[in-house]
DNA sequence: TATAAACGCAAGTATTTACTTGCGCAATAG
DNA sequence: CTATTGCGCAAGTAAATACTTGCGTTTATA
């Protein structure tokens, strides 16, 4: 087993999503994004590490500062996936709903 | 840390992925979904306990076989998530090109 | 120039994941 | 009835994950 270090990994953790949200309006250095978690920031550092690797993040180097900006095209993939279901499941909804309130009416109507 | 089972994590592993490809047109038995992969029917039980446990999988006992039937509507948890990052990653849709020309060629491989 | 800030690296740990093999039990086919 | 099929349960393992603390290096700042 290697380690897997796509898109679908990367955003199966709550902290990572939480720190894509943070960065997508604007960048922010590790220090900042660490600041707002209950974490070590070493802890951030590994899973900025993750997300660098996987291409959601991609880090600047500013004098002693790392800036860490959203660089979220692959999430496109994460899309792709999620959309050819879409039909799927938008449609089993409104099926299950439909079959319910037949299903009530039934009932009421004994 | 408790063991988290909510969509994100049942879709980061590829496995689990590729059986919900392999159920969402039809329905399959536990052993059936087995033959089609190089691991073990335990295995394959796990990811199906994980997927069910999340509500991706719905499962229907008929006998001594279990059909699993997929239930994508959590699925669009993720792709609200996804969505709200579309103006970052619209503009480039190479990646999602890339990923549909790969999920045809997986699909005339068998 | 001394000091603090921003960070990486490394080692160590607990927990989770992704499997495996072996066993047993209920449903069904011969 | 007996054999086989379908599948769960349990124990065991290797690897990955998600952290921690401590230390060192570079870059600003007082």
């Amino acid at each position: 087993m290697k380690a897997r270090r796509d898109v679908y990994q990367a955003i199966a953790d709550p902290t990572r999503r939480a720190i894509i949200s943070m960065i997508a309006g604007q960048p922010h250095n590790v220090t900042a994004i660490a600041e707002k978690f209950d974490i070590s920031r070493q802890a951030i550092s590994l899973q900025l590490k993750i997300l660098t690797d996987c291409g959601l993040v991609k880090i600047k180097q500013q004098g002693r500062e790392r800036f860490c900006e959203a660089q979220l095209d692959k999430l496109s993939e994460v899309s792709a996936f999620v959309d050819q279901y879409r039909q799927h499941w938008e449609s089993k909804l409104d099926a299950l709903e439909t079959y319910l309130e037949k299903l009530k009416k039934e009932k009421h109507g004994k």
